[in-house]
DNA sequence: AGCACGCCGACT
DNA sequence: GTCGGCGTGCTC
């Protein structure tokens, strides 16, 4: 009798499965798909996802090895997760061990227990905790609410209610999931969760509704949706409601957002309306937070996960519904190692698993408002902002010839003058953090240039550096020039920390806070400054773009973007769509019911087409003329593309991997695939790597990746290959 | 990706 | 005579 064959995926880059026996005195028909084995590999162990059992091996049986032990009793993934799994893995041309490493948590992959041990003991310690009275002395408002809990009575006071919310039924929950704690106590938790009067759902309008109820009407079979609501439309109430039908009929709810939306606010929006735990999936959290919420909803013991990108691939017991929200992020797209869309997977997720898909934003991508075209996708619009707040008023400000102070017009001064004698609060946006993007010698020219990189170093005077914002480098901030020893150093250009100093000299008796990846950098920092903002402590919040996520600013009536040519010309076709959602998302913060807001956009470019489309007719003209500009040159979502990336320490090294390639393609491409390079990437060194690029692009998707099945299988190959780093980015976003 | 094997230069 | 450089090849 031949024996079994376990083919199995391994977290190397390597584009095969591997073969093994099944463990010694085990009977390998028992053991599923999904499960983790522990298999020697090459001198150590790896856990190794099980694929698929067959009875054919390309070797012959005395050269595999056994498996030494099966780590789960259960499939850890599906056969559907699986199935997911590999298509992703075919589609980004991405080795499939590498793929089910993003989708499992770190602790899973490193072949931990599902349940795990130390969860259970800190369940344990923290049971002790909360029921042993005696012991909560520092705390006496918790022994309040906790002697209320024990005797049953449920008529909590507003602050002890909070209390109970934030520190109590997170722990005591977490145990009743792990049923360590007993049935009585299970009871009157639930009984205690009705009596809880959690925010109830708000009236919403026509638009909302119907919204509302197209998805509904869809939920059990797969749909896509793309929601476009401008900011305070009602998006988030849309949400809260549907996923409310989706828990009534017993269902999962995925939520994904982009990284830095994902903060404690949106978090208890979702906490206050539904009466279930909401597992988190970001990269904030450690391992073991991050296994507990995957086993949660994989056990179906949890109904809704909110999380970022690699949160798609969580498994679920009842799928109901995925909502991405603000679909248009560009951090959706991994950018290194496997570089998934988590949008497109969302979609052919939605679609294997036979439920609704919800993409939400105010600036819909040019790839899905072309999908609404095609019929593909459904829109649901809400046009108008809910209450009675008005939309925010675009304007240019042509700053041609004009006087500027530190990137601040004489004109846009006065404005914020006039805000400001209101009570009113101030945006200001740059993207550009740091003091000045430039350090030069007054008297010889010379520049201070990253050793590393194609690129000057920033200055950084807060900290006294020069840094490299690519490769990251520093160097202390320099006194006197290295070149000519005497000439004076000027800071060249404008950073958002620049702009603090002027504002402090301008507006002498106002606030100021900026908000950057530098001044946010300690853990709660940035929720510690949109506190302030939010109970009128600031009267300048000025920053760069994570003021364009998410935050909602309500006495804010007065937005400016100092610098908005800056995202006019470029080689990426992709940086104009990027531009507009932008300026869209940043307007999004200004005015808030009775007051209405004002946006200012400094230029010299006043007649600029995208920005004269923008202003005077909105995004969704501008989406549509640049539609027709992708139209008109073929690019995406016209056609299909892949970049090859090629890095190396030495200059010439790609040389002969290129010219090995040239070979490859000449023989694969009998297709009308279009190649364009190699050529050098635009920042041609970074991070002490030369960068080159080849463009693959076809009009037919299917064909583009025919052609590239074939050379990934040949360069992996290759020997040429072996000496430079080499990546494939299907669908990318960005071309540099 | 790791890791070992393997063949040529500066050190005790 | 040996340590170690990283080029090449393999991992079921």
């Amino acid at each position: 009798m031949k024996p079994l064959i376990f083919k199995v995926a391994l977290p190397v880059p390597l584009y095969r499965l591997f073969d093994y026996l099944p463990p010694e005195g085990v009977d390998g028909a028992l053991i599923k798909p999904g499960v983790r084995l522990e298999v020697p590999f090459g001198k150590d162990t790896k856990t190794a996802v099980l694929i698929e059992i067959c009875e054919h091996s390309e070797l012959s049986t005395d050269k595999l090895k056994h498996v030494l032990s099966v780590l789960d009793d259960k499939p850890l993934l599906s056969a559907k997760d699986l199935q997911l799994l590999q298509w992703a893995s075919h589609y980004y041309h991405h080795p499939l061990g590498e793929v089910i490493s993003t989708a499992i948590p770190n602790a899973l992959r490193q072949g931990k227990a599902m349940t795990i041990k130390a969860e259970k003991h800190y369940a344990l310690t923290e049971l002790g905790r909360t029921t042993d009275s005696n012991t909560l002395k520092r705390s006496p408002k918790q022994k309040c609410v906790l002697d209320k809990f024990q005797s049953s009575t449920l008529d909590l006071s507003e602050a002890e209610l909070t209390a109970w919310n934030n520190h109590w039924r997170p722990a005591v929950t977490a145990l009743i999931r792990k049923e360590l704690v007993s049935i009585e106590l299970t009871e009157s938790v639930s009984a205690e969760s009705k009596a809880i009067i959690r925010n109830p759902p708000l009236n919403c309008n026509s638009q909302q509704q119907q919204a509302i109820d197209s998805v509904c009407q869809k939920l059990g079979q797969f749909g896509v949706f793309l929601l476009e609501g401008v900011t305070g439309s009602g998006k988030t109430e849309v949400y809260l409601q549907i996923i409310q039908s989706v828990l009534a009929r017993g269902q999962q709810v995925l939520i994904l957002v982009p990284e830095i939306t994902l903060t404690p606010q949106l978090e208890d929006r979702f906490k206050q309306r539904f009466a279930v735990d909401i597992a988190l999936s970001h990269s904030n959290l450690t391992d073991k937070q991050r296994q507990a919420a995957w086993v949660q909803m994989k056990q179906g013991t949890c109904s809704i996960m909110l999380g970022t990108r690699s949160a798609l691939f969580t498994p679920l017991k009842n799928p109901g519904l995925i909502i991405l929200d603000e679909e248009h992020d560009a951090s959706f797209k991994q950018q290194e190692g496997f570089r998934f869309s988590a949008r497109d997977i969302a979609v052919v997720r939605a679609k294997q698993l036979h439920i609704p898909v919800l993409l939400g934003s105010a600036t819909p991508s040019l790839e899905s408002l072309y999908n609404v075209d095609k019929q593909r996708y459904q829109l649901l619009h809400l046009p108008e902002r809910a209450g009675t707040a008005l939309a925010p008023v675009l304007q240019l400000m042509d700053i041609r010839n004009k006087r500027i102070q530190e990137g601040l017009s004489e004109a846009l001064v006065v404005e914020m003058h006039k805000t400001l004698a209101k009570n009113e609060q101030v945006l200001l946006f740059l993207n550009r953090r740091g003091f000045a993007p430039t350090l030069i010698c007054h008297s010889c020219g010379w520049v201070a240039r990253c050793q590393r990189c194609d690129a000057n170093m920033v200055i950084h005077f807060d900290e006294a550096h020069l840094k490299c914002h690519h490769c990251g480098q520093e160097q202390a901030l320099l006194k006197q020039c290295p070149a000519c020893k005497a000439g004076e150093l000027i800071p060249l250009g404008l950073g958002t920390e620049r702009v603090e100093k002027a504002l402090a000299d301008i507006f002498k008796d106002k606030v100021t806070v900026r908000l950057d990846r530098d001044s946010t950098q300690r853990k709660g920092s940035l929720e510690n400054y949109l506190q302030q903002i939010n109970v009128g402590q600031v009267d300048i919040i000025l920053g760069t773009q994570m003021l364009a996520k998410g935050h909602h600013f309500p006495n804010v009536t007065l937005v400016a973007i100092l610098d908005v040519d800056s995202g006019l010309f470029s080689i990426d076709f992709h940086v104009a769509e990027k531009l507009a959602q932008m300026i869209v998302q940043v307007s999004g913060r200004a005015g808030r019911a009775e007051k209405p807001g004002k946006v200012i956009m400094q230029t010299r470019q006043p007649d600029h087409p995208l920005l004269v489309t923008l202003i005077q007719q909105g995004y969704r003209s501008f989406a549509k003329s640049a539609l027709q500009e992708r139209k008109a040159a073929a690019l995406p979502p016209f056609s299909y593309q892949a970049l090859l990336r090629v890095q190396s320490v030495d200059i010439k090294m790609p040389q002969d991997f290129f010219k090995a390639l040239a070979g490859l393609i000449e023989k694969h491409n009998t297709g009308q695939t279009q190649i364009l390079g190699p050529v050098f990437a635009p920042m041609a060194r970074r991070a002490g790597l030369y960068r080159y690029q080849l463009l693959f692009q076809n009009v037919r998707r299917q064909e583009l990746h025919v052609l590239l099945d074939a050379l990934i299988t040949e360069i992996a190959k290759l020997k040429q290959a072996k000496k430079v780093r080499w990546s494939l980015d299907v669908d990318p976003v960005d071309l540099y």
